[in-house]
RNA sequence: GGGCCCUUAGCUCAGCUGGUUCAGAGCACCUGCCUUACAAGCAGGGGGUCACUGGUUCGAACCCAGUAGGGCCCACCA
């Protein structure tokens, strides 16, 4: 026989993902309602979706649908970001293709390239997005380079700049040799690399002495200016006031005395870079240093280093060490473990190096931000240990370096227009900046073609920090309706590898602009890794491809699959196999909704089972409601999603439909039905943040549905604030029971059809409301009573009542009293502990009333259990 | 070098203010079943010295100290 028993998710996505937005359901616009924003942490534009991006989107996704479920005025703001450093770099490595050179490009051609790079391949990830079923709106897609979020960005500029908060420096930087560009300090991985501590010996000018030094760079000799010793070693008395000749090019340097020097480290006397190291250069401005550039921008040396000219550093460094060592210069070498930057973009090692870039003063800015997370509670972190993250790198927040040797970008608005480097203005025009220029300068003949606007591009997040209020173009216009109604946010989901570069820049603009937060939840996911807890990466080649598993579980089930492997904050390990479970649990919900379908109604009287299975099912659905609502209140989504899962599968496939379900072949009666349709709307309505699709397509087949009438735009259930747990508990008492026949039925390997009967053992009459459960389920005749153990009979037992089964000739009444007698000794070992706490005077009097009372109920039960257990003996051994 | 966090069943993880929702969940596993929605299934079942050592307490997975292992963040030691 030919049956649909399988669910094919590819065919009703597509479907119902083209409804959803037919219908504009994903579209928001200021209203009546409370809003629920979210804004999107917007991927590259380079970007394809991979996993992290999947979870992290599917969890906005459910909280989105359920905000709208909830009445909210939902507002989920898709976008993308310019990412300079990496769009550039693909642009250039394409170009590069083509044959042409960045070089050979004005900055004006070389956009041009970019932008046709952009609208060709920049909305692929946002497609992606969809076919994860995300329900953004769309119209509002924004760009970090959008012609509003640029001017946002350059008015963000001059206005920071006009408070003083920004200025240009001549400091060490973090350079990219590869990218050709500075990095902020939070672009740098720092890497454990083994390397070699070189000594080198320096020969004492005017004397046959000689020092040596330790050092890990012997290529960065050429730019020695000064050999440093602290002035307290004794060992180098001698030397004070000496010079040293650097091996090789033979220039006398100074030696110079500081505290700053380890005299542990190597031999103590360290040789000082100027121009590339950062502590170097605070030596060097402290004692008056010549400081001599010995690099080029791609970190080959230049001239300064006389025959190494063109050499690359690491090439430098061997050719520099063998010559040092033919010179006799080399004393010796050993293992070293040095930490060495890398860039967080190329995975270029870093070259610290002097040169002209624009800062903003953090400290000052830092504070409200910190305060609103840490003292006002403004803003909520989960999971809470980042706070501790937080806190730290706010306290000890340094100035940021905001430019960028690139093109692709927001370009510096500072203007030069004289000869020296102090000669610029700073303003949003070039029209603005003369004006500026020509009061400042008293020159009242500057024409805009005496300006030159500074090369540089801001760093990408400089944009970004401003995205919650850029999208809503609230920084040009900060009274706008959308702004005002929009903002703050709700929640952001983000990854906590970019809580400083952004989430954490985004509160500080938040309080700046808008004397506000700009979101009051921030939800950590974590990193998503394979099953051998490697981190997913296109280079190990274990990520997999998002659309192929969209494509084989369907993206209810790959969203399904995410969750149930994600608590918040930590990294969770990625497993196909949970893909494959929310696919069958996709089907098994189908699955019930068609058996459902499948019965015939008739006028008939409605079964006590069922009568008993609804009501049941109210109750837990509502206890499982509250649970759920708590577990969204912490964000606990996964948890949320099990509980929707256990909901589902156990409580109402395997109990209630089995309930319901009406004998073979006939009709169910209409009650039944009705109220099982009922039920089966707020299943789907709980299940649809989770898994859209799936809930919608049911939605839709169970009844004619009107556009407004779609499961996307209904309501959430309410929640009953009482639980009955009476009923809860005698229900479970029933499947206790029923569990007790099915053990016998398989210890005896009694078929389910063969009908049994059930005795249970009470001298006192007991309540039977639930016995139609347990004959339905169990298979039994009429439960009856009985007023004494039943001789012959398998027996179990529910709490502290007993059970019969009469099974001819099945019953061992050797293995029966070894049973029981074997609960009879547990049982009297137990109340034994219990009696002996009951005993100990410190217990009753430090013990809480609860507690006690507890024990005493425990040793009561106990009591009356060992009791039934001796009757029992009593009559089994006749 | 500084700071933070983790270690509970084969795997991934819950476990709130110390006490009957304290030893849990899902998956995996084992044993029966192609039973009348679903084998992508049903029913039943076995798994843990709560990392280790001590302490506090009437009582510890939970609090304290130490040890071992793992992770994350920050930091310029040549």
């Amino acid at each position: 026989m030919e049956k649909m028993t399988k669910y094919s998710p590819s065919e009703i996505e597509a479907q119902w993902y083209t409804y959803w937005m037919d219908h504009n359901f994903f579209a928001s616009t200021p209203d009546h309602r409370t809003p629920y924003t979210i804004v999107i942490p917007p991927p590259n534009v380079t970007g394809v979706l991979h996993m992290g991006h999947m979870l992290n989107n599917t969890i906005q996704d459910v909280l989105i649908r359920k905000a709208r479920l909830q009445g909210y005025n939902a507002c989920w703001v898709p976008g993308t970001d310019h990412a300079s450093i990496a769009t550039e770099a693909k642009v250039v490595a394409k170009l590069k293709e083509q044959g042409i050179a960045k070089q050979d490009l004005s900055r004006e051609e070389f956009l041009e390239h970019a932008w046709a790079w952009k609208n060709k391949y920049g909305g692929v990830i946002l497609e992606q997005l969809k076919k994860l079923g995300c329900s953004c709106d769309w119209d509002r897609t924004a760009f970090t380079m959008d012609p509003k979020m640029s001017e946002s960005v350059i008015k963000v500029f001059v206005d920071l700049y006009n408070k003083g908060l920004i200025y240009r420096g001549n400091r060490m930087v973090n350079w990219d040799p590869e990218a050709l560009t500075t990095l902020s300090d939070e672009e740098v991985i720092y890497e454990e690399r083994q390397g070699l501590l070189y000594y080198i010996s320096y020969a004492i000018s005017g004397t046959d002495a000689t020092l040596t030094i330790a050092t890990t760079r012997p290529e960065t000799i050429f730019g020695d200016t000064a050999i440093c010793i602290h002035p307290e070693d004794e060992r180098f008395t001698h030397l004070h006031g000496k010079k040293a000749i650097v091996p090789i090019c033979g220039r006398e340097i100074p030696i110079v005395l500081d505290p700053y020097v380890d005299m542990e480290f190597g031999t103590g006397c360290l040789k000082v870079t100027p121009a590339h190291d950062v502590n170097d250069k605070a030596l060097g401005e402290k004692h008056g240093l010549e400081i001599i550039d010995i690099f080029n921008a791609n970190a080959s040396l230049n001239a300064n280093a006389l025959q190494y000219e063109g050499l690359d550093r690491f090439e430098a460094r061997k050719q520099v060490a063998k010559d040092l060592d033919l010179g006799g210069f080399l004393i010796k070498t050993e293992p070293h473990l040095n930490k060495v930057g890398t860039s967080e973009r190329t995975k270029a090692v870093i070259e610290p190096r002097l040169s002209d870039q624009w800062f903003l003063k953090m400290e000052e800015l830092a504070k409200p931000a910190l305060k609103a997370v840490l003292e006002d509670q403004e803003i909520h972190l989960f999971p809470k240990k980042f706070e501790n993250t937080y806190r730290h790198w706010m306290e000890n927040i340094r100035d940021w370096n905001i430019s960028r040797q690139l093109w692709w970008g927001q370009q510096i608005p500072a203007f030069y227009y004289g000869p020296t480097k102090e000669d610029f203005v700073v303003a949003e025009t070039a029209e603005k900046a003369l004006s500026l220029a020509q009061e400042k300068s008293g020159n009242k003949n500057l024409s805009l073609a005496d300006l030159k606007q500074d090369e540089d591009a801001l760093d990408t997040w400089f944009s970004s920090w401003l995205w919650p209020m850029s999208v809503f173009n609230g920084v040009l216009e900060p009274e706008n309706e959308e702004i005002q109604y929009y903002y703050p946010t709700n929640d952001l989901v983000t990854g906590p590898d970019i809580l400083f570069f952004w989430v954490a820049r985004m509160i500080v603009a938040g309080y700046e602009y808008r004397d506000t937060k700009p979101f009051t939840n921030v939800y950590f996911t974590g990193l998503v890794r394979d099953k051998q807890r490697r981190k997913m990466s296109k280079s190990l080649g274990n990520s997999p491809d998002a659309l192929k598993l969209i494509k084989d579980y369907g993206a209810d089930g790959v969203r399904v699959g995410l969750l149930l492997s994600a608590a918040a904050g930590n990294d969770l390990m990625f497993d196909e196999a949970l893909c494959q479970q929310g696919k069958n649990f996709a089907n098994k919900i189908w699955n019930g909704f068609n058996l459902i379908q499948s019965w015939e109604v008739a006028d008939i009287p409605q079964p006590e089972a069922a009568k008993i299975a609804i009501e049941w099912y109210r109750e837990v659905f509502n206890k499982t409601l509250l649970e759920i609502e708590d577990h969204f209140s912490k964000y606990r989504i996964s948890d949320a999603l099990m509980a929707i899962y256990k909901l589902l599968w156990d409580d109402y496939s395997s109990w209630l439909l089995e309930l319901v379900k009406p004998p073979y072949q006939q009709p169910v009666d209409r009650e039944t039905k009705n109220q099982l349709l009922h039920l089966l709307e707020n299943n789907l309505k709980i299940l649809h943040p989770f898994m859209p699709f799936l809930s919608e397509d049911l939605w839709q087949k169970m009844a004619v549905r009107s556009p407004e009438e779609a499961l996307i735009v209904s309501t959430w259930p309410k929640s009953a604030k009482e639980v009955n747990n009476a009923l809860l508990s005698d229900f479970e008492t029933a499947q206790q029971i029923v569990s007790g026949v099915r053990t016998i039925r398989k210890e005896k390997q009694i078929p389910n059809k063969e009908v049994l009967d059930l005795f249970q053992f009470s001298e006192t009459e007991t309540s039977h409301t639930m016995n139609a459960v347990v004959e339905k389920l169990a298979n039994l005749n009429p439960v009856q009573q009985t007023q004494a153990p039943v001789a012959g009979a398998l027996s179990f037992r529910v709490a502290s009542v007993e059970y019969f089964v009469p099974i001819a000739g099945a019953i061992d009444v050797s293995a029966e009293i070894k049973k029981v007698t074997d609960e009879l000794h547990y049982t009297q070992g137990f109340l034994k502990s219990v009696e002996k706490k009951l005993a100990n005077e410190r217990f009753v009097s430090n013990a809480p009333e609860k507690v006690l009372a507890m024990e005493k109920k425990k040793q009561s039960d106990a009591l009356a259990k060992i009791e039934t257990l001796k009757q029992s003996l009593v009559y089994l051994k006749g």
